[in-house]
DNA sequence: GCAATGAAAAGTGCATACAGATTCATCGCG
DNA sequence: CGCGATGAATCTGTATGCACTTTTCATTGC
């Protein structure tokens, strides 16, 4: 059963039904809990008008969690970062649209938006491209990347709660079992964690959001770095000195091991994206 | 007149002199320089055969600097920046595509881009809005830009070439005289042109493209920073430590000075940030 | 008079259509 | 057989139109 309309909330703004036959039903919050019969989990009595002749269908779901932009934007960043759509990649515009079952133009708009974040290359009158950088611009990003962690850790030392602390600590020990079994996958998903943490550590909103997008454009490059021989050893052991300085918040020990941490995976991963091409 | 037709370049490429009535017209390079007609600035002879019938017009020059949309970005970003459009205000769709007379399917391009670069604030079935950040996060991005420009500091202490530093330091020499007389705009034209220098110089281009992409969006919010009294004078001084640092080579003080130059004006933009509001 | 209501106005979201650019297959010519 | 020219197919860029949402404002009921 709906608790009490959250009038103070929503006020006597109006809400939209929609698409039921030919006709437009738009109904206030008020009127729609007067309305709602919960024994049957429908809208009784809904006073339906005629308000405008509906000439062109609009396919959507009731709830959605966002525009289909933002849908789209999700998705396609999704598969690139995980590799479903590879580095130099095509995208063209008809086949996401008919992929997505949209038309051409909340396509292009989230194809815009990818490129303004970097994953997606755009020039005029071409298909928009995932990005494939060149071996310097790699490098500068990796180089940047150990920046922007070495600052993250420096601030996490500094200004961590005791309870961001804490749990880091934990959940870095947890992973030592995945390091003993060799969990690859596993242990790629808690270093994904464990940073993130360091992120938000930092309590600093845009170096978050730099940093943030920074791994995003990494992402498809440094997809193998754990299968590399004795990598989840060392990753953990390296982990460690970041969360033992940071416990004892020593700010320029665990900036210093923080970058050092990100320089080792940067030169792992130069390897396999050479190896790759 | 025209030199030879640059045809390595070009190839067979075929190019469209369109909208001639009904008719679409395309020839390619070497046609077109074949019925150049020098003396009268025109050509002659073209041959021009119905391709398609031409139904809507399409208004535009035949020579453009990239798309509707990159000139709109360009445009709104400029806006926005040199305080033309404030934070707060709101920018809907059609006013903006009668501005610019285009239709409203560019601007939403240009607009969700904006919106990715942070410029803007877009939220489903609303206006966008100029970015207007909250008091943390406006701390956050001065917090961040000083670390950004620690390292680009840094960084160029140890890498820049002999001619950039040399550059460098003409340029900053050169400034003293606006100082003298006073001259604010002027002084922060140089200003800009100094830091832009200090960021060439980590020759790291995603460090380049963060920062500024940081310092755009704390355009806005830094206007003043030259009015407060005798801020023209320290400002000299500071940008002196950081030059003669980098002349120097010595890193870790390029990187402190320019932390703390950017550092102070952050506490003069603050002033100014919530006195304006 | 004032809140609730209803409807029009104004604005955003998306589909479709057409203009323009690029790519591809074919043809003609040497 | 190769190579460039040509037209068609395919794709991107932009305009337009309709669906839907929000806002505004006049009207109604109390």
């Amino acid at each position: 059963m709906l608790s009490n309309p959250p009038e103070e909330q929503y006020g006597n703004r109006r809400w939209c039904l929609s698409d039921i036959g030919k006709l437009k039903v738009t109904v206030t919050l008020a009127a729609l809990f007067d309305l709602w019969s919960p024994e049957r989990h429908l809208y009784a009595n809904c006073e339906v008008k005629q308000n405008r002749p509906v000439k062109q269908a609009r396919r959507r779901e009731v709830i959605r969690t966002g525009t289909t932009v933002e849908q789209m934007v999700r998705a396609i960043a999704d598969m690139i970062v995980t590799g479903a759509l590879l580095p130099g990649e095509k995208l063209d515009e008809i086949s996401l649209a008919s992929r997505f079952e949209v038309s051409r133009t909340p396509v292009r708009e989230a194809l815009r938006e990818l490129g303004a974040m970097g994953l997606v290359g755009r020039e005029p009158n071409r298909s928009a491209v995932v990005t494939n950088v060149t071996e310097t611009h790699l490098h500068s990003m990796f180089e940047a990347m150990a920046e922007l962690e070495g600052i993250c850790a420096r601030l996490s030392a500094e200004r961590m709660t005791v309870d961001e602390r804490r749990a880091l600590e934990l959940d870095h020990r947890g992973s030592m079992r995945l390091v003993h079994s060799g969990a690859e996958e596993e242990y790629a998903a808690h270093n994904t964690e464990f940073h993130t943490r360091l992120y938000r550590g930092a309590h600093n909103d845009h170096v978050f959001e730099m940093v943030t997008q920074t791994r995003a454009r990494l992402a498809p490059f440094r997809r193998a770095q754990f299968r590399l021989p004795g990598r989840l050893a060392k990753s953990y052991e390296e982990h460690d000195q970041i969360v033992t300085a940071i416990i004892r918040a020593d700010a320029v020990a665990a900036g210093q091991a923080a970058y050092s941490h990100v320089a080792i995976v940067s030169d792992a991963s130069a390897v396999f994206a050479t190896a790759g091409e």
